[in-house]
RNA sequence: GCCAGAGUAGCUCAGUGGUAGAGCAGGGGACUCAUAAGCCCUUGGUCGGCGGUUCAAAUCCGUCCUCUGGCACCA
């Protein structure tokens, strides 16, 4: 079996409520993972939560759990969140599974022997209060620290840290070598403009254990804790080395348990990913620091890290204290799972910051959902039912290039991602087809009974045009186009590209009575 | 402060030397299958300011203004 096409959203932090941003990251990697699966390639879509730290350490205690029951619970709001996304992922990493910790001491275990750790003392600036070190970024201008902290005392601790100045050059080699490493591509100048003008120091990768427990032990020095870096970074590859995948278990071998627990499985060739979708706040982790540890692992690099940018809420950061919030799950329950899918990814390019306003969604809703597509397909199985009570005429191609060209133009944006560029195109197609509904009449056609072939001519060409839409829209808005495929009487899916060939109804097939897929919401039922 | 990018119709943006464009919003019309949806037509801009190069500049150069992003241990 030959390696899949590996898709990964960034990992998110249990200590803290699900919001737009992470709905969107997870929307628009499931779009991809499902777009690439329906074009035949084997896919893997792997989400997940970070679960070890401070934070964490502290909210368990607050709550009196431990800090794992404390984890399953938050992780089962997070994997819940998921399955109202409607993610196709194909599994759920989690830091704390044993397996993970076993492949992260194995990768401290191979780093330590190869000499790229090295023990220093670590200087800071520690708030006793928050229990945390601050950067020179949380003094105030004046030189002071925001009274929140409490006292501020300088403080000196041991810790370990990973040696990255050596990989700055090859680094600098790749990032030109592969343009498309990290897109889009004004983040890729970002990177490279980083690495050139200043020299990279050293990651310091512990925090000891006394100041944090909640973690993963140095293999080598258990009074050591691993902090974020070589934790939460390394699922990609740590959930492909627990289900065998061989590229990993090879890189590893002699560190990992012997016990039988890793043995390579020849069918699950998931690493290096193809992409790692991420937001742009984390660029830097996954453009430096990550190929960086790979290459020190002796692990091939993930093909490209696409950083999306974040949300607004009219015009203004989203913010919980004053309330400026959009909940994913509130706007799901009211318009349904395929608007808040089709709004997020129609609205906002991937890259550029976007701005979501509840206007701008209802008017999405009604002129592209509502009226656009949904009626539509109304419009066409409904005189497909009047006229010939639900049974497709024989085929006919008046539509056929149209349709071809579009299902063309789609495929080719979406194998590049473009995914706002892929609707834009779709529903372009829905356009003419809605035009075409005018230029023919059918209705008028309809009247007159030496106009019957030309009528089924037509209905023909309006009902296999909605089936396609169904096979251009699934990895969009999946619960839309197995709709779209029952009202038309199909009881296959619409998840395979190999379906958007023209001519695929068959005469005589029997269509169902249509529904609205998405009923306006701006006046009374009538 | 330094580096990068952007400033074009009410809104979102395309357009990189040759008579200003799209979608949405706004206005008008004909139709009636459909979720009073759809279709056709249409109003609307001294292309951030100033100066320069050129027969010709939204497009190239200079300068100024405004905004955005980045400037390492941030989940």
């Amino acid at each position: 079996m030959s390696k899949r096409f590996y898709v990964t959203t960034a990992i998110d932090y249990v200590n803290g409520q699900p919001h737009l941003g992470h709905a969107y990251e997870k929307v628009i990697t499931d779009v991809i993972a499902r777009s690439h699966r329906a074009m035949g390639e084997e896919t893997f879509f792997l989400t997940g939560t970070d679960e070890h730290g401070q934070k964490v350490q502290q909210a368990a205690l607050a709550a009196g759990k431990t800090p794992q029951e404390y984890c399953d619970e938050l992780a089962a709001i997070w994997q819940a969140l998921a399955g109202r996304l409607g993610l196709s992922n194909d599994d759920f990493i989690r830091t704390t599974d044993p397996r993970h910790e076993a492949i992260i001491q194995a990768i401290l275990a191979k780093l330590e022997q190869n000499g790229d750790f090295y023990q220093a003392p670590y200087h800071g600036y520690y708030s006793a209060k928050e229990e945390t070190f601050l950067t020179e970024k949380d003094r105030r201008e004046d030189g002071t620290f925001d009274p929140m902290w409490g006292p501020v005392t300088e403080l000196v601790e041991e810790n370990y840290y990973f040696r990255m100045g050596r990989h700055q050059q090859w680094l600098i080699d790749h990032l030109e070598a592969n343009p498309d490493f990290v897109a889009p591509s004004y983040r890729r100048n970002e990177v490279l403009g980083f690495l050139r003008n200043n020299t990279l120091e050293d990651l310091c990768i512990t925090r000891p254990k006394e100041r944090l427990s909640w973690g993963i032990p140095l293999p080598f020095a258990p009074d050591y804790i691993t902090y974020v870096w070589f934790d939460a970074l390394v699922n990609y590859a740590s959930l492909p080395g627990l289900r065998g995948d061989p590229v990993v278990i090879e890189a590893l071998g002699p560190w990992l348990p012997q016990d039988g627990a890793f043995a390579p499985n020849p069918d699950l060739q998931l690493w290096p990913a193809d992409i790692h979708v991420i937001g742009k706040d984390i660029l830097k982790f996954h453009a430096v620091y990550w190929p960086i540890m790979l290459k020190a692992m002796g692990l091939p690099l993930p093909r490209q890290v696409l950083a999306h940018g974040w949300w607004q809420k009219d015009d203004e950061r989203m913010s919980k204290t004053t309330g400026n919030v959009v909940d994913p799950i509130a706007v799901i329950e009211e318009w349904g799972l395929d608007a808040f899918r089709y709004y997020v990814t129609r609205e906002l390019d991937i890259g550029p910051d976007g701005n979501w306003t509840d206007a701008g969604f209802a008017a999405r809703y009604h002129a592209e959902l509502a009226n656009g597509l949904g009626n539509l397909v109304n419009r066409s199985l409904s005189m497909l039912n009047r006229y010939r009570q639900g049974i497709v005429p024989p085929p006919h191609d008046e539509l056929r290039a149209d349709v071809t060209s579009a299902v063309a133009t789609v495929e080719g944006l979406l194998r590049g991602h473009s995914l706002q560029a892929a609707l834009i195109a779709i529903w372009r197609l829905i356009d003419r087809v809605n035009q075409y509904v005018d230029q023919t009449a059918p209705f008028k056609l309809a009247k007159d009974a030496a106009q019957a072939g030309r009528l089924d001519e037509v209905l023909y060409n309006l009902a296999e045009s909605c089936r396609i839409l169904a096979v251009l829209l699934w990895p969009f808005l999946p619960e839309t186009a197995g709709k779209i495929f029952a009202q038309l009487g199909l009881a296959d899916t619409p998840d395979r590209w190999e379906l958007s060939q023209w001519g695929g109804l068959a005469a005589g097939h029997q269509a169902n009575k249509p529904v609205p897929l998405f009923p306006r919401r701006d006046q009374p039922a009538a």
